[in-house]
DNA sequence: CGTGACCTTGAGTAGCCTCAAGAACTGTGG
DNA sequence: CCACAGTTCTTGAGGCTACTCAAGGTCACG
């Protein structure tokens, strides 16, 4: 199974909400209802707000529904490292489950939906639910293996083959949403990009425009086009 | 609290064996026995051998004891790139969670012995304590802080720097194991560890060197000193 | 229509990589 | 104990990638 945890892997299935399907079969009414109760709340959150910030104590654990967000950190420097962005289907909170304090922020890059959900409460169903337990495992194994998939990326890829990894994640999570796959709609500045693939916003635009003028993408502001997928792929994919 | 989950952050406190601290306590006298059966198993892995491999099924987990390993993953083009180093308090296997199958593969650098688990029976037992499910989420949490540590080094850190902070790492992984602060021993080549930081060997060996001139490192193969921990504090910590 | 944020493009440079040669260490067999 | 081969490490020279600095263009919004 090579590369097959690839930030770029191809859609295997469109991921539903995740952590209630079979989950409630474990449960007693009263648990079932619980369960539901978390499954239904929502909260909105208006593009520039955060959610949480580095230093908050862990309460809640979000899933977002709709709408783009990012986590960042802040460099002792003053400077602003992205950790990642983040859309429908993914759990946010992780990393705070060991020390008990988020240590990222978290802000939605336009309006986003999330379902909070109390750690506390997840824990208690989790030990009557076999199947939720190993769906929030899962979950969090995810997260250390897309962290991994970042690693490798930075660790030895070049800025183009960063870049182009980078765009067709970003498709796929647009599929993944539901959303057409073209156009591509970035919410995050050139600045976000580079921060997050580790390069400066200057070498992310000229990836972009060398990308276009291969004809592999159409850039028209945070509005893209990939003309070429298999292009993009092979780009993705090493010295070509 | 600036930093705090830095790979170089000053040891808190000594990591005993972790999984079988209290949770005990929460368990009938069957499942304490089942328990005690887990934290009593042990492996010997010699040098050079491997504990798993990419894609193999998940079964177990293993906490490292004692000893040294490496996990890495091949990439495409045949080259490897070095993930993690692991020594004594690490739980090893958890990216497997997710799909079921290892997406590394583990490498033991000298002479290790861990202590394997099987992913079912923790789960089991997870279910009636809960202070071994919350240690649990707290390793996988903690693995998650840690790909995010790699990923801001990755990201924003110049060779030295990143140097400098693997070597603070390292030396309070060895205070961690209960072994002396100095002097340090690597247990990797300079080709392992320039696959960890995103460089290559010659660039480590000339940041060594470049240490070594300046009087903060002493430099014997694989065998350090740190003569000026502050300086190589500094060194870490950006540039000046 | 003006202002500020964001993006693109160019020129020059620094840092790290590549390639290469030689030194030091490790282990083996005589 | 020594000679030898293989591996690992160090050091140097040169080149390329991506960064820095700078200027101008575009877009959103009042």
């Amino acid at each position: 199974m090579p590369h097959s945890a690839d930030l770029a892997a191809q859609p295997d299935q469109p991921r539903p909400a995740w952590l209630w399907l079979g989950a409630a079969a474990d449960l007693n009414v009263s648990q079932q209802i619980r369960l539901q109760a978390l499954a239904d709340s929502r909260r909105q959150v208006e593009r520039g707000r955060s959610l949480f910030c580095a230093g908050d104590h862990l309460v809640w654990l979000y899933e977002v529904h709709a709408g783009t967000l990012k986590t960042s950190v802040s460099l002792p420097d003053g400077r602003e490292q992205v950790m990642g962005f983040h859309t429908r289907g993914d759990l946010l909170g992780l990393d705070a489950l060991d020390s008990g304090r988020h240590t990222c922020d978290t802000v939605a890059l336009e309006a986003a939906e999330v379902c909070p959900m109390p750690y506390a409460v997840l824990n208690d169903l989790q030990r009557d639910s076999a199947t939720l337990q190993h769906l929030f495992h899962c979950a969090l194994s995810r997260e250390i293996v897309r962290a991994q998939a970042m690693m490798r990326m930075l660790g030895s890829l070049r800025a183009d083959e960063r870049v182009a990894l980078f765009l067709l994640d970003m498709q796929r999570r647009q599929l993944d949403a539901g959303l057409a796959a073209s156009p591509l709609h970035l919410h995050m500045s050139r600045d976000d990009i580079g921060s997050y693939l580790g390069l400066t916003l200057e070498t992310v635009s000229r990836s972009f425009s060398r990308f276009a003028h291969e004809g592999v993408l159409e850039v028209h502001n945070r509005q893209l086009r990939i003309l070429d997928e298999p292009a993009l792929r092979r780009l993705a994919h090493g010295p070509g």
